[in-house]
DNA sequence: AGTCGAGCGCGCA
DNA sequence: TGCGCGCTCGACT
């Protein structure tokens, strides 16, 4: 099983309107290997059914989108995300400890 | 505060 | 093979 397949995993567990950040994974996965994780969403395989925009960075920052680290894009993963019930602040989580999922 | 460099795992040339 | 990435952390300015 490959590293990016539990990425996947781990990001379909992710309930809406709430998110998770590329540390968290990678601690549960019990690696480091945080950038494989951006990578990994980034060529995401399923790209509706994996949820990979309710990932974003420690810091509460956004991350980024389809390859993007600011953009158009990253708007769109911020809409998509505020629809499900995630504010969003200035590129930022609101409330970033409160939608934090853990798993 | 901000910046720098190192580490990680995988994909693509 | 080698490099860059949707990153993070600790160390330094």
């Amino acid at each position: 099983v490959k590293f990016s397949d539990k990425v996947y995993k781990l990001c379909k567990q992710i309930p809406s309107g709430k998110i998770s950040t590329y540390r968290e994974i990678g601690k549960k996965l019990n690696s480091k290997a945080f950038r494989a994780i951006g990578q990994a969403l980034k060529r995401n395989p399923a790209p509706i059914i994996t949820p990979c925009h309710r990932v974003v960075r420690t810091n509460g920052d956004i991350g980024g989108f389809s390859g993007e680290t600011s953009g158009p894009k990253i708007q769109k993963k911020i809409s998509l995300l505020e629809k499900e019930g995630v504010q969003v602040k200035d590129d930022k989580i609101v409330n970033f400890e409160r939608v934090l999922h853990r798993f």
